[in-house]
DNA sequence: CCAGGAAATAGCGTATACATTATTCTGAGG
DNA sequence: CCTCAGAATAATGTATACGCTATTTCCTGG
């Protein structure tokens, strides 16, 4: 047996703060989580937990850790005698996160604007908007994407309520996969760049009631959007 | 490299539901989360793994496989070397709990006005209300939050979002403990038994906008209410 | 009496062992 | 050739073992 001796690792890093500590389940569950929403572990692929510890170099017991933690994400199944499962997303999934997302996502960009914060404090998103708008104009459709996500990201964490952030975040993280698909079948996010843009200023303006309403329509846009074409192309199962 | 061959899959299964199996994880999970909201382990106490694996009788796998699906609902902290803390609520913590369960449940009872659903489809949130109502009568207050829950745990199992009840809900048992503990600090709630039959009524109109906004308005107040008692009481850790 | 450091302790993180049981395989009977 | 009971297999759920290290205890020197 390769009794991996968990190299010394002496971690200068203080630890202020909650900080995910260094373990063999930490190491597992990130990996598997990558896997997952990189598309390597495709949906409704099953893998055993014996198969996931020879893979990652370490015994069941963190594996199994890791997968109840991907559990609660609703990434993953633990089906009892087939190991975990990738769960998929069909369309009527994905209606389910995204009216999640929305509702909580609005409430995170009134919120923001109710503090009309300065143009310093929402700098992180500003900047992912001006990325997107390169990005857009260079047609790096995964840039924008990757930038539309720290958006959105940025948004959620700047709101000032840590639940309803990580709340929406996990629920993102389910969607995640398919709006990575579907990436190249939808036309132009140019009106998305402008819903940003609107939203922005909105919430500079500390005009919370229109920052709701701009991002609630703008994530029912995409919701729409992205149900259509999963339903168009027949991905019932993402 | 164990090139895996994606399974076939077969899987010929149809899942019925996902029934909770018998196991030890469950148990311990149910019971851990049963003390917890009982007020049994106060918020901030503390317990070892290897106590809570006597006291349940089982070893420390389960309960520990437990104790992660608590911390993930956020019901508790697991300390490297305490044992499992129970995470006391702040008035800032009941807070964002409440802000997202309002923009939850509001968006569910939009949802099931939309569907506008017959009598029948809703009798368990009927009853419940009624039920509420017969307990104020009583001055029964336990026999009343009782079916508050109830109600409002129907309200989000009926409306047609699976993802959108189970966060919800997740939510809702965060704050349980400290709802309970102020539960005699609090006027008496008719406004609230009004709320209630107000949002029945809307639901049974199909009157979508008037659910949305009546249910908004009945958690707001709650949570306004739940945070100035946290306050002037000083219970700054429930 | 207090400070500081060595030694002891304890609890966890991880690995391993093992019994249980669902699944698959096998073979005999129809 | 197909069906079905029983054996074989495999993967899990749980228990146990064990080393590492944070914490505590205890002792010595100031």
């Amino acid at each position: 047996m390769p009794a991996k001796t968990a190299s010394p690792e002496k971690s200068p890093r203080s630890s202020p703060r909650s900080s995910p500590r260094d373990t063999l389940v930490e190491r597992a569950y990130q990996a598997i989580k990558r896997q997952i929403m990189d598309n390597t572990y495709t949906p409704g692929r099953q893998v055993l937990e014996q198969d996931l510890a020879l893979e990652l170099g370490m015994s069941r017991t963190p594996v199994r850790e890791a997968l109840i933690r991907l559990e609660r994400e609703g990434l993953v199944e633990i089906v009892p005698r087939r190991g975990m499962r990738v769960v998929p997303i069909s369309p009527g999934d994905m209606r389910e996160i995204y009216e999640v997302i929305t509702c909580l996502e609005a409430r995170a960009a009134e919120r923001l604007a109710e503090r009309k914060p300065t143009r310093a404090e929402i700098r992180p998103m500003i900047e992912a908007m001006e990325t997107m708008e390169h990005a857009l104009a260079e047609e790096d459709l995964e840039g924008w994407a990757a930038a539309d996500a720290r958006f959105h990201g940025y948004l959620l964490e700047l709101c000032g309520n840590r639940r309803l952030a990580l709340t929406a975040a996990t629920l993102a993280d389910q969607a995640h996969r398919a709006r990575m698909v579907t990436l190249h079948m939808r036309p132009s996010p140019v009106r998305s760049n402008r819903d940003h843009r609107a939203l922005v200023d909105a919430v500079l303006a500390g005009e919370a009631r229109r920052a709701y309403e701009i991002h609630y329509a703008h994530r029912r846009r995409a919701m729409e959007l992205l149900t259509d074409i999963l339903r168009r192309y027949d991905l019932s199962r993402l």
